[in-house]
DNA sequence: CCTCATGATGAGGTAACCTCAGCAATTACC
DNA sequence: GGTAATTGCTGAGGTTACCTCATCATGAGG
């Protein structure tokens, strides 16, 4: 009664196993976040922001592959946190803009590091190859 | 603008390439298993009984890697479906037995083939070789 | 029997999405 | 230059799939 107890290798195999690792992944990097008090989905859209700077929420949105009404609501979320700031448009009075603050910035910068190692903690178990070849396969089937 | 601005070499690499797939793959599982109206946590729940038989609760949560709570609730929804039953187990009065009823069985079955179909659709762009390195890599990481 | 562990579930909560409806500003077209 | 359609954002409200904590019954060990 030592065993797992967990489906193994009889199993439907890629898409359970698919989703057995993406458990693991995700507990593991809300836990890696936890000292910053910011969810994983925020976390990526500081990662936008801290990549392409201000953008609509519209953009942060195809950004993330997520409808425009839910990037709205990370935004509110990143803004009670002080993370971000929402102003108008200049080009266009309809829209919005979302910025990093400084903390903002600050924090995606901290954020950008702990998810480095996690992830290198997570896929360190792989050698060089092996990750290079999940890359490329991933890569594929996002489409 | 016909462009696709999505995030893609650039990027945090491998785990935002992986939550990527992770998003595609779950949407057009959704999709799959609209026809019998069951989500894909129910279809997982669905899958161990089909395997493993009746099984309590809490083995249903280890083998979904979920908390017995958690467990409780999807047996629950697929109970009002009428698509699991609870027993009494003769063995142990505190416990109780998930099974599948006939329906449960017969759904069951077809969704497998759906799922198996689906798989082929979205794995299916990869050729022998790379869903062997996917699911031997997968494994690793699963731990 | 008395205590402690275990199995299930009620209560209540969270993250991360979604759709649909509505308002405001812009653009397209005659 | 005036109406019509479109676009950008957000309120309202819903869903899925989880979670923890507390409770209650039963079981197992000393």
């Amino acid at each position: 009664m030592t065993e797992h107890t967990v489906d193994s290798a009889d199993d439907e195999s890629l898409a359970e196993t698919f989703w057995a690792v993406a458990s693991r992944l995700r507990r593991q990097t809300r836990d890696s976040l936890a000292p910053w008090d910011v969810t994983p989905s925020q976390s990526r859209a500081l990662g936008v922001l801290a990549r392409h700077g201000e953008v609509r929420p519209g953009t942060l949105a195809e950004h993330l592959r997520i409808a425009p009404r839910s990037a709205t609501e990370v935004v509110d979320d990143l803004q009670t946190r002080g993370l971000v700031e929402r102003r108008p448009d200049p080009a266009d009075r309809r829209a919005t803009l979302v910025a990093l603050t400084e903390e903002g910035d600050r924090v995606s910068t901290a954020i950008r590091a702990a998810r480095r190692a996690e992830a290198d903690r997570f896929f360190g178990h792989l050698n060089d190859t092996d990750r290079a070849e999940l890359v490329r396969i991933l890569r594929t089937l996002r489409g």
